[in-house]
This record gives structure tokens, sequence and C-alpha cells, in this order.
DNA sequence: ATACAAATTGATTGCGCTAACATTTCCTCG
DNA sequence: CGAGGAAATGTTAGCGCAATCAATTTGTAT
């Protein structure tokens, strides 16, 4: 008999469809139910179709905050970057939730912005919601984040920089290495008094300590910094690069992003500077415009596909094995200077 | 007494401090310490001094997924949208989490790509995770997506499109409207010949159909479309373009997005057709480089950032009152024509 | 047929928290 | 100084699901 007229239900009910519900039309047991829907192999053919339609006939949405709670499983993964107004991290973010979603991860996104303290704060709320796997940006973390990050092991991959002590995993590349190879690449095409324009965020200040590093190594190259504030622009790269050109007399500017790397071009281009001929422009990021301005951008590509990519492996690899290999796993995807029209 | 050595737990306990070892810690009931944290107007001060020593000292993390299962607020606001990798939406994404977060809500991302099977399939998996809130791209909805969010009954806001019928809220601009503007535009600007690309996603499939019904209404010009997968690239707007002009005779070209625009210009320059004389181009979005290219592209303003604002704050509105004002709520941020150096 | 293992289904219990109500403590005022 | 109310705290009982183990059914070999 099929009497689901009446259901006793208490005032905290949200009063939607319930495990129970379902079984009761399908004439199982709730726990029968449960099975048919997450491990279907573990059910009889016919009782899984029975199942289904009761389903359909009672509109059941699974309720995944209960499911959690009882298996201390989320299927929920966090992932932290600064900001999505990036390219590259959208881009990260693109694909990390592309490999997650078909493995039935979702995704809970965290903008710490570029400070410490929003990280933290962010990581707090987003470890009360259990999630079975972090992917962070960076690998300079407050105190507190780390113990909080230890304490909770949670498979993790820190991304976008590299360390010699991860948390966990690791994927991304040297921003120090970055530096230098610029500087090493402008310094062989001749440029030696340089302008520098970097955001005050750590990542592109590590690329600017590896700029000077390599200037330094070579024994060559001068060069003047101005940090700017984020979101990096147009605007900032204009002023800044304005600022230099008025006290400097310079051959190139290194900016750490192609945004500003644009601005800087459009001040060139208003002071009729003939770009590279009296002004170099370098940039970073290779952001789809680079290759799009007039003269084309030359700059620095990142991967930031590959990095999603490699990061969300990782973790699906950990979080099916939590035990196994517990040594760190970092991965170095590298960059690669892109010479255009503007070097 | 404070013999906080022995612990009972069961097998299936997480093993992480809970909400009664802040107690015992403290010295009070659990429910204390719940509202010590939740409440703390509730709670004296003394109390809530001695709780917050009792959770740093156990290294408490409360368990939202228990209290979300608890309450029925899992303060957790779903956002769907095709992708991040585009500007347009990644500002919708930074714009909604800016105002969500300081009022304690985390957002669950979801990528739909632009087709209703992902939506369909994405909206359920979202569904089950019973979010406070949901803010979802689009108005055209399957049958069964409709059905699940009216059963749902959860606050929702449809952005970035406009629709008679919204399901609850709704913020965004006509892509009608869009089209049609533009047609008038170029119209009056003695262009006739019109090239139109087109991603095949149903709102750019609406701006085609204003743009079209712009052309009738003024008795005037002709067009031919083509339309290109997504995502929309610059190399599609290349080939596409180049079909056109190969073929057929143009004044201007079209784009349904700003990169696309950035192909056609690299198409024409690459021709030697001086732009605009010879071809005039269009894009849509107002993309950070579309004032950087060169010519400067001429393109359709959207502003991303208003109607991730008000998507939001309607959103807190109806979540903080949610048997207020059923009523439908319709907002139309509108568009503009910036018309720079390429028509 | 009978015994035994494998496959399938069911009953119980608790995940960690908060709603709802009960109780105690504190304060105010006649 | 005790009544009465407000403020603070405690107790009880789930929220909806899955881990766990028990019970049943099915299949298979002798």
């Amino acid at each position: 008999m099929d009497d689901s007229s009446t259901r006793p239900r208490s005032s905290r009910s949200t009063g939607s469809a319930r495990l129970t519900d379902v079984a009761r039309v399908a004439g199982v047991a709730p726990m029968t139910v449960s099975r048919a829907l997450n491990r279907p192999e573990l059910v009889s053919e016919t009782t899984r179709l029975r199942v289904q339609r009761a389903v359909l006939e009672t509109g059941y949405v699974p309720n995944r905050v209960a499911g959690a709670l009882a298996s201390s499983r989320s299927r929920l993964v966090a992932l932290l970057v600064p900001t999505v107004a990036h390219s590259l991290f959208a881009e990260v973010v693109q694909t990390v939730m592309g490999v997650l979603a078909p493995q039935g991860y979702q995704v809970l996104l965290g903008l710490t912005g570029y400070t410490p303290e929003q990280e933290e704060t962010i990581l707090e709320t987003v470890l009360s919601r259990r999630p079975d796997g972090i992917v962070l940006t960076g690998c300079r973390h407050s105190t507190l984040t780390r113990q909080r990050l230890q304490s909770a092991s949670v498979p993790l991959v820190e991304i976008w920089d590299m360390s010699d002590d991860p948390l966990d995993m690791l994927v991304g590349f040297s921003h120090e290495a970055v530096g230098r190879a610029v500087a090493e690449h402008l310094l062989a095409r001749g440029y030696r008094r340089f302008g520098l324009i970097s955001a005050d965020d750590s990542r592109a200040r590590f690329r600017v300590a590896g700029f000077v590093a390599g200037l330094e190594d070579a024994g060559e190259g001068e060069y003047q910094l101005r940090e700017v504030g984020t979101p990096s622009s147009m605007p900032w790269g204009r002023d800044k690069s304005a600022e230099l050109l008025d006290s400097h007399s310079l051959d190139a500017i290194v900016c750490s992003s192609d945004i500003l790397a644009l601005g800087v071009l459009a001040e060139a281009q208003s002071r009729d500077l003939s770009v590279p001929g009296q002004l170099a422009i370098m940039g970073f990021g290779d952001s789809s415009y680079a290759a799009a301005s007039f003269p084309a951008l030359s700059t620095v590509r990142i991967d930031g596909a590959a990095i999603g990519l490699r990061a969300a492996e990782h973790l699906l690899q950990r979080m099916a094995q939590p035990t196994f290999e517990r040594a760190a796993r970092t991965l170095d995807v590298g960059f690669e200077i892109v010479d255009r029209d503007t070097t």
C-alpha cells in the first residue's frame, strides 16, 4: 500500500522530500535508497529502477549537507585565489573546475585579495565547511594559516609559486626565476637602463627581486622601481611610467602585468616615443590582448591552464588515496619569454 | 574540575575538536558556546571571553556542515555563470563575492558552459547543498530547471538578461535592445553592408536578432551571418572575417565579443584594409583591452560590476526577509555604445 | 535436497550542531 | 525585602543522511 498522504513532520523539517519519503514510495528501506543513489553497484537492477521512479515521483533532491555530516565527506573542494578579475587566475579557476566537476566535486571559491589577513579569514570560514581538498594560491602564508592547514590535514595543493617546503603538494613556477630570465633577456638585447613597475603583491615583488639579482649577477644595468596598488590597471601603468620617464632616462620598462604594460605603451605613444626603439616594454602573463596590442606586447607566458589541470589532478589522486604518499610532491610548470614587438 | 583528558569518541567521529569539547574546557553548556560564537549579543561578556579562550585552547573550528543541517541555513550562495574565462563574467563573480563575503556568505561557484544541459546538471548538484540563495546567469532555462528552481523556493536572481516573467528577481539588460542600438548606430554612420560574427550561445543570438530587427525597422542594410563555437577567440574572428571578406563586399563587421573583433582587426590589417575607412569593426563587452588596441575598438559597454552588485544586494535583502515582497523585481542596468576608432 | 557463500536488503545509531523550550540568575522597583 | 520580569544559561530532541552490522534472499556446488 502506498499511503503517502500522511507523514509526520517536526517543525524543524524543511518540508521537501527526504530519503525516507522516497523509501516509502519505493517500498524499500531508506538505506537501500541511499545505496541506490550513491553506490548503485550494490543494489539489484530492479530495486534501482523502483527507487529511480520513486525519486522522480517525489521530486527528491538529495541533501548533501546531511550526507556530508554523516559520511564526513563533503565532496567540496575549496579554491582560493587572489582574484578572478585577472585572466590568469580565471584560467586556473576554469581549469580546476573543469577537472573536478566531472568527478562529482563542487568548488567553494574564495577570493583572498593579495593580503595574508584576508587569506586567514577566508581560510577559516572555508575550513568550517570541511572541504575534501584545498587549492591555495601562493606559498607564503601567515603562521596561523599554516597551523590551521596542518591541523586540518586536508589534501592541499599550493599553486602559482615555488617553495622548498610546501605544506603538501605544489604546482607552480619560480617568480624569482622569471625575474632573472627577463633581466638576462633584456640585457642580451642591449638594454641597460630599466624602469620597473610592480604591483605591491608578494609574488610580483619576488619577480622584481629576481630581476635585480639578474642585473647584479651580470654586473650590468641599473633600475628604478615604482610600486602600484591593486588591482593593476592601465592608468597605473601610464601614471607611473610618466613619472619614471619624466625623471629618468630609460631604455626599457618592465611591468608586473600586461595591463600595466599596456598603460606604459599608451604613455609612450602619447610622447611619440618609438617602441621599442626609444623605449622597450615588457609585460607579464601573456593575456589574450598582449598579442593584439600595437605594437604586439612582449611578455612572459604562464600556462595557467596547466597549473590548474595538474593541481586538480594531484588533488584528485590524493583525495582518492588519503593515506598514500604523504611525501610532498612539487611540480614546476615553468614559463616562457614571448618576444614580440615591444622589446 | 577540568578533566579534559578522557573523552569518548565513536569510530565515526572526525577527531577534531567539537562544540562539546570547547564547552567542557570553558565550563559551560554546548549551547552556550554555540551562542557565544553565533549570537554573541545573547551571552554575557564574561562567558563570551571564557568561550573565546577555550576556542583558542582547543583549536576549535566550527563545523558549518552540522550547523547548516541543524538550522537549515547554509550561509551558502550558489553563483552560476557560463564561464569565468570571460572578463565580464569574472567581473560579476568578483563583485558578487565582494558583497556577500562580508555578510558571512560563501560562494559555491558553478560553470554552466553555454548549454542548458550543463546548467541542468549543475543546478541539481548545487541545490543538493541547500544554498540560501542563487545567482543564475540567463533567463532561458529548461523546463526541469524551472521546475526545480520553483519547488526549491530559494531566493533567486537571474542576471545578464531581460525577461517578462522572471522566476524571482532579475538584474540585467536586453540583448535584443543591444542589437537594435548597434544597428541604428551603424546605419546612422552610413554603413549598409554588414557581416555578423556571433558565438553560438543564446544571448549572442538575441543580439543578432535585435540587430536584424533594427535593419528591418529601418528598411535599410543587408547582412551576412557567421556563427562560431565557444569559447570565442581571435582566430575564430580572423577566420570567419576572412571567409566573409572573401565572398562579400562589406562595410562593417559586428562581433558578439571584443576578442572576436580583435581577430577581425588583425585580419583587416593583414589585408591592408583601412579601419574604419574600408571596414568598420564593432565589438561587444568593452574588455580592458578594447581601448588599448590599435585602432581603439568601438564596442558595447556592459557594466558587469553593476550587475553583480545589484544582484548581490537584492539577494541579501530577500534572504534577510524571506517572506517579504514575493513580487518579482526587475532591474535593467542598460548598456552603452562606446564609439572609438573602428567605426 | 542441503550446506555454504555471495549478493542484497534492513535496522540501528550517531555525525555535530542549533531550535525550542525550561530553568536559573540577575536586576529593578514598589 | 520579595515579587516580577528580563537576561543568561541549560536541557532535550531532532536536522537527513550513511557507517555499521545484522538479517534475509539468492545462487551454487555437492
